[in-house]
RNA sequence: GCGGAUGUGGCGAAAUUGGCAGACGCGCCAGACUUAGGAUCUGGUUCCCGCAAGGGAGUGGGGGUUCAAGUCCCUUCGUCCGCACCA
């Protein structure tokens, strides 16, 4: 057969070579294992881990996708690359499946496991398996307890009464994330707030730090939308704390405010209702409607619902301690008590919430601030609050200083006189991690009641294991409660009769630091050790879904702080760059079960094949945005890889035969493969947009068709050995095929150096330069590059399309952009 | 209300540094091959006028800077997502 006549092509058969490459794969466990030596520069992908439901959906698909794809590039580039995977495996559905499905949760989780571990090998998924972490074992979640012991003993873990939310129809605790709308996920019920004794992780400990390194670490490598998210929760805000005096004991009611400059305006202070002083100043029958209050409070508010303003007035008085005058202390549904001091000085005329509470209940309104270019308000009269910085006035010693200077002045003069200092709050609060569940990991605490109170479990005695035969009601205190071989052990310290801990943790304890693990798996002594985490640290790339923007991000920073300070680490934020991937939508909405516009990724790899899944969900939108599902869409690129296959094997023969004499033909070819390879590699190595890099493998592709008959031997050898590496981070399955079966190559693509782009080879023979008049394109032509200015702007006034638009006309100027543009301006 | 993102053909999108708007794909239209086509291949496809050559308009709306604006500035509208009495 000549080189150059097509040989027949053969059909894409997705399924026999995928299948075909995962039982290959699947036999060469080194083959994604990071060499972890020191030989090659570390890069560390991390995916963020998946809730084991049962069944992966398009959003792991996307996810894991992007990662992957960057993890064989990297691997190409020479990188001795840590791409590990691993199961998020306590939480509540489990739980919930136990109930419905009398199934234990053990159970349903590993069995999900193994399900959904097939369904990531089946996508192609270069994950290093030896280091599958699941944080349901007993080998893991030991570490959580460990650490929880080591926070225990560093007072960064402890024991508060705190609002928790409650379901009352479930009788148990939920999570922030398991209220949706004010109701709970699983039933529908209202959510309430209650008061509940547990436990809490002192994240407020570092809330300076989190704040501080998200302007300076985080914020080249972290999307500016997560930085600001953070920011916000962590909410830092400066002001000042000054404490009035309760008129008749003398005892000090400290307040918190960002406006000292406004305090000659306070004319009330109000406190929260269930501030400690309120059950003092109105008891018996008083204090009825206080609880009634608290109650309200209490009910979850529908959102987006501006609760009234409802106060009660105490008939107390309190002095303000910079002009001793009195003013009435009132309670008021709006003043939290977990924030600041759980009281307030009201100061109406500069507020616009105290407004609205002293207007509607006749409380006096005094200005005491003007605007730098205008008078005081006049009251009676302020229609409105003036919440702006400006000038004090009537303020004794401090009228006419601008506010930002009289807020430093007064907060020094109060803590000169011992009554107040500048103080700083933070929105974030304490971690309250206690859940009323089993499916999570049991607090390693023993509550001895003859005389040591609350005991930790010695470290020796760890892991408090989960028992496995439990009753699931779903109604009632935690089900561990109800297991007396559990709840009943002698005191570690007295040896006295004791009771365990029956509350678990919350699973985003579990997320917090499992990349750690990854790096040390099945370390029996440590959860991992320092030296064999370290040359990974900090994470090079993480990516996962915007959801996880605040909690999880927050909390595995802080975990990574704790663990720097127990000396276990030396890097202060546990990720360096992070990518946030948009979400994937049926009709325009997120896909989700409730919806019932889930498509199922079992289904597509069926029809079309991994490779078509993993194409399309790269090639759909750049990965950062929102991106539509769509069939035919995929059916595109199921088209595209039939046509890259049915081209390399009609043209095998002739590449493996290095026949012929190189013509324009392969001139073409190379130069659009050279240019492909520029894009693409840019593409890695700027700013991911995949979708890009795979429209210029199709427009290599509708090249090479084009110039399919001329193409030679040599020409068309390297063609498809290196279409064939450019595919492969995006295509492994079909690029390893064609490497091996119908190149005759050998060894897997992964380890195959990523190929140089030749600049020369992708240089066009020359400028296509467009040629303007008056700003309006009216003719191209061709010409050698680096043609000077002035040959330029003759040749475009020769052009016989642009004449007719210049004659007759002055010309006011040509701007002329060397091989890019010329622009001529006339007049007339 | 505050903060952020986003707005380009019938659809998903591209245009990376102010320099040819719509690459690439889907869909659609026409044709080829075919017993057949929901396979494959070829051509066309922003809108308006025109048989065509060609011309005009055009990146949510309005205004501006510039020889030149999807891109920069001002203003306005829509959509989406966070946070939401944080003193």
């Amino acid at each position: 057969m000549s080189p150059n006549t097509p040989s027949a092509d053969k059909p894409y058969d997705h399924l026999q070579i995928e299948t075909k490459w995962i039982d290959a794969w699947s036999a060469d466990p080194a083959l994604y294992r990071a060499l972890d030596d020191g030989s090659k520069p570390r890069y560390y992908v991390l995916e963020m881990f998946p809730y084991p439901s049962g069944r992966l959906h398009m959003g792991h698909v996307r996810n894991y996708s992007i990662g992957d794809t960057l993890s064989r590039y990297l691997w190409m580039r020479g990188f001795d690359v840590l791409h590990p995977i691993g199961w998020d495996a306590f939480g509540m559905p489990a739980e919930n499946a136990a109930i419905k499905n009398k199934m234990h949760p053990r159970d349903w989780t590993l069995s999900n496991i193994a399900a959904m571990r097939q369904q990531l090998v089946r996508m192609g998924f270069s994950y290093d398996w030896a280091r599958e972490v699941t944080t349901c074992l007993p080998d893991y979640y030991k570490w959580n307890q460990w650490f929880f012991l080591k926070m225990y003993e560093r007072g960064l873990a402890y024991r508060r009464m705190g609002k928790v939310n409650w379901c009352p129809d479930c009788a148990t605790v939920l999570a922030n994330e398991q209220v949706e709308e004010g109701r709970c996920w699983r039933c529908s019920s209202v959510v309430e707030k209650r008061e509940l004794e547990q436990w809490s992780l002192k994240i407020t400990h570092y809330a300076d730090e989190l704040l501080a390194e998200t302007y300076t670490s985080l914020e080249k490598g972290w999307p500016e939308r997560v930085l600001t998210m953070q920011r916000n929760w962590i909410g830092k805000s400066d002001g000042a704390v000054v404490d009035f005096t309760y008129a008749v004991t003398g005892e000090k009611i400290r307040i918190f405010t960002t406006r000292i400059d406004t305090i000659y305006g306070a004319t009330c202070l109000i406190l929260a209702p269930e501030h400690p002083l309120v059950a003092r100043l109105l008891t018996g029958d008083a204090y009825t409607p206080v609880q009634a209050m608290i109650g309200e409070v209490n009910k979850q508010q529908e959102p987006g619902v501006e609760v009234d303003k409802q106060g009660l007035f105490t008939d107390h008085y309190a002095v303000n301690p910079f002009n001793g005058e009195q003013v009435p202390i009132w309670v008021g549904n709006f003043v939290l008590l977990g924030y600041g001091t759980g009281a307030i000085m009201a100061v109406p005329a500069h507020d616009e919430r105290d407004f609205e509470f002293c207007r509607k209940y006749a409380i006096p309104v005094r200005p005491v601030i003007r605007p730098v270019d205008g008078p005081l308000a006049a009251e009676p009269g302020m229609k409105a609050a003036f919440g702006e910085y400006g000038v004090v006035e009537n303020s004794g010693a401090w009228s006419g200083l601008a506010s930002a200077e009289a807020r430093k002045q007064m907060a020094a003069h109060a803590e000169a006189h011992g009554f107040g200092n500048a103080a700083t709050t933070f929105r974030i609060q304490d971690w309250g991690v206690s859940r009323q569940r089993y499916w999570g990991t049991p607090i390693p605490m023993i509550h001895c009641r003859a005389k040591c109170g609350t005991v930790p479990v010695p470290y020796e005695q760890l892991p408090v294991e989960l028992p496995y035969n439990v009753e699931f009601t779903g109604k009632g205190r935690s089900p561990l409660a109800n297991i007396p071989e559990f709840v009943n052990v002698a005191c570690p310290r007295c040896g006295a009769p004791a009771e365990r801990e029956t509350d678990t943790m919350d699973t985003f304890v579990d997320s917090s630091w499992y990349f750690f693990r990854y790096t040390d798996p099945q370390n029996p002594a440590l959860p991992f050790d320092p030296a064999k985490a370290q040359p990974w640290f900090p994470i090079n790339q993480y990516i996962g879904g915007v959801t996880h923007a605040i909690l999880h991000l927050i909390y595995s920073r802080f975990w990574t702080k704790v663990i720097r300070d127990i000396g276990m680490t030396t890097s202060n934020e546990p990720v360096t760059n992070l990518f946030t991937q948009g979400m994937v939508q049926l009709g325009g909405k997120a896909m989700s079960k409730s919806r019932g516009n889930v498509v199922d990724p079992d289904d597509m790899v069926r029809k079309y094949g991994a490779d078509t899944c993993r194409l399309f969900a790269l090639f759909a939108a750049p990965p950062e945005r929102d991106m539509e599902w769509s069939e035919a869409s995929v059916q595109g690129q199921y088209r595209f890889l039939s046509r890259v296959y049915r081209f390399v094997t009609r043209n095998a023969a002739k590449a493996r035969a290095l026949e012929g004499t190189s013509g324009a033909a392969d001139r073409q070819a190379l130069r659009k493969l050279h240019q492909t390879l520029q894009k693409i590699t840019a593409d890695f190595d700027n700013r991911w947009h995949f979708n890009t890099s795979i429209a210029a493998l199709m427009e290599l592709m509708n090249t090479l068709e084009k110039h399919e008959a001329g193409l030679t031997g040599a020409a068309a050898a390297e063609v498809l050995e290196k279409l064939c590496l450019m595919l492969h981070p995006f295509a492994p399955f079909i690029s390893q095929e064609i490497w091996c079966v119908e190149l005759g190559r050998e060894g897997q693509l992964i380890r195959q150096p990523w190929p140089e782009a030749n600049a020369d080879l992708a240089r066009e023979e020359g400028a296509e330069v467009p040629i303007q008049v008056n700003g309006k394109l009216r003719a191209k032509m061709v010409v050698p590059f680096g043609t000077a200015k002035e040959e330029l702007e003759r040749l475009a006034q020769a052009e016989e399309k642009i004449k007719p638009w210049i004659e007759g006309k002055q010309i006011v100027k040509i701007v002329c952009v060397p091989d890019k543009l010329v622009n001529i301006v006339v007049k007339g």
